[in-house]
DNA sequence: GTCTATAGCCTGATAGAC
DNA sequence: GTCTATCAGGCTATAGAC
């Protein structure tokens, strides 16, 4: 047991990613100068160098840190029991609340399919994305075997993602509501139109 | 008749819009600098300022000049004739085949969903996809008209436009072949997709 | 581990010659 | 309409005191 409690710092390193992550997610890697970082942490510029050599190595932790919760949760989701449709509704209600909740997530992704050099893409996919997406597989290949299985899991995930990424220009087209920004409506419309696609 | 006919400049302002496209698709507003225009163009930085006030009106320039010719070729694909069926199928083959061809206007788009203010964002759903959107919309009434007709229009210009903007990632997921990037296939599996959902 | 000060470069934008 | 030269300021990153 510790005699002496530190006050605040925590581990000022990752103090740094939680105030740089929604940075870069709402103005990307070079819309965000390390100033701009330094006065949202709360010290100079300088001290940043400290915990991370450059700028380029504190967004890549930055990423790692912000994608390594969201793969577990997913996976989680998708490896509950149930017939295979129960555990479609159960993955499109989860996916689409923790997507509607965690809109840096969303940003940073976007961003990173955007801008991201392929030795970083291939890392992200590795520590974040072939997990959940494996399961992902396997239950399209369940639901639809007579369908590209690689396929039908992109359309799955991409019918609910894009509905947040499309979000700020579809309030202005026709025949928006509020209802339309409600995760649990989103849901349910996603669910009738797999389940009609996979119920033959 | 003129009897001197110019040799290249064509009308500058609109060459800049050109060279600056591409640019903007591949760096994003603050990734591209007036310099790196300047030298695509093959002028002096300081020219460009005779042709656009800053940066700013040149990037929305060349924003409304990307998307202007998109906007009336989706809405000429859904107004033809035949069973919705058919206007179904024919929407998603022309629309895959169209994003598969001009990567620039979906950076653009994913670019301007992430970066753009709501004025931008209003003006460019005005200018360019309104129009489009309310011919998709009425497709989707006819098609399901138990659903939402908004959100099932969303849904399939979605997965359309998700399959392309994945791209640089799914290639790093299991199950992924070299077939998944041909238009055809990706067109042939929503449509394989969506008709199973509408069909009752 | 944080600070102030600063080096060296790049940025958007302008002045003025041609 | 384009050029060269330049300004004022922001950028990443470093030096050195504390």
């Amino acid at each position: 047991m510790k005699t002496k409690t530190k006050q605040i710092p925590v581990e000022t390193a990752q103090f740094i990613l939680d105030k740089a992550i929604p940075l870069f997610a709402r103005s990307g890697y070079s819309g965000v100068s390390m100033r701009d970082i330094a006065k949202e942490v709360g010290i100079s510029g300088a001290a940043l160098y400290h915990h991370y050599p450059d700028k380029k190595n504190l967004y890549i932790a930055a990423m790692t840190h912000a994608f390594a919760d969201n793969a577990s949760a997913v996976e989680f989701s998708l490896n509950t029991h149930g017939s295979p449709a129960e555990r479609l509704e159960r993955f499109i209600f989860d996916f689409t609340k923790q997507m509607s909740s965690d809109p840096d997530f969303r940003a940073l992704l976007q961003r990173e399919l955007l801008d991201g050099d392929d030795e970083r893409l291939k890392l992200l996919a590795d520590q974040a994305f072939v997990a959940p997406f494996t399961a992902l597989r396997e239950l399209a290949t369940e639901l639809a075997p007579d369908c590209d299985a690689h396929l039908t899991a992109i359309s799955m995930a991409g019918l609910i993602l894009f509905h947040f990424d499309v979000e700020p220009i579809r309030r202005y087209l026709p025949g928006c509501l509020k209802k339309h920004n409600d995760p649990q409506v989103i849901a349910k419309h996603i669910t009738k139109i797999l389940m009609g696609a996979f119920s033959k």
